[in-house]
DNA sequence: CGCATTCTTGGAATTATTACTAATTTTGTA
DNA sequence: TACAAAATTAGTAATAATTCCAAGAATGCG
């Protein structure tokens, strides 16, 4: 997630519908785990938590409902940890994140400023991603 | 590619084997067309362009020689494209790419300094890449 | 040269994702 | 409320990238 709100439904719902989308149920369930939840969840953490409460969702609805949201610039896919899209909300501007090799966790970091600027002439940016690989403080120290 | 340098397979050869590595005949056409390729060529990619000239070569083998290589620090993983890993020659400390959008193009870009030292305290960094999306200059222009 | 180790191969298996389609739900309108 | 049109969902099948595995081949050391 990108900062400590929680979001709530309503408010969800709202952002939803003022992108243009039609706040269904699924949407909006996936939107918010996306949104509350602390870890960065790929689409199948997503469909594995939803599936215990909506035991008839499929998992091309979380997917659908995914794109949906991206789309529409609510949901941002990160591409930190290849072949396992994982989804934050759509960030401020830049924005950057640390994904730890050993427990897979991905954290949000401090962005360093001044980077959208630093792409070459000619060159028409509408997004950047700094993505930090490592240890995370549990896991430093650890083999 | 990092640089106009071109790798001559003796150099490749040489710089495997101190990496630890048999240098065999896969390695090196693998290690030699990252190294000289001005695209950032993808798995496939590879496997295309060398199949034509080692026609008994397996997919396995362009995987296996990549993560050998990935693994001894000679060739580096980029993650611009979520679910088709391109690969680079293994850079200068730190190294920003940019993606095209509409030709799928990946190009090097100078990289903002100071990047480095952005992560939070407590994580321990030994990667950083930063990825920027857009529309490259060919591409300006068109829808 | 002989042997142990490492590497390559090819096919099968996995995994994430997308495509397709029919059924259902929602929406706007009368 | 009733209906037609549009959007969404669910489920199955298809794709694509990657990995696993077991057998055969190459390598390098003694």
């Amino acid at each position: 997630m990108t900062d400590h709100k929680r979001y709530s439904d309503s408010e969800l719902t709202k952002m939803i519908h003022s992108a243009g989308l039609r706040p269904s149920v699924q949407r909006i369930a996936v939107f918010s785990l996306v949104a509350n939840s602390k870890k960065h969840p790929s689409a199948d953490d997503i469909f594995s938590e939803l599936a215990a409460i909506y035991p008839s969702l499929s998992r091309t609805t979380v997917y659908n409902s995914l794109h949906a949201l991206v789309d529409a610039g609510l949901v941002r896919g990160l591409e930190i940890d290849c072949g396992n899209r994982h989804y934050d909300l759509a960030p401020q501007p830049h924005h950057s994140h640390f994904i730890c090799r050993q427990c897979g966790r991905i954290f949000d970091m401090a962005i360093p400023s001044g980077i959208g600027a630093a792409a070459s002439p000619g060159f028409c940016v509408d997004s950047v991603d700094v993505y930090f690989k490592g240890s995370c403080p549990d896991c430093v120290g650890r083999s």
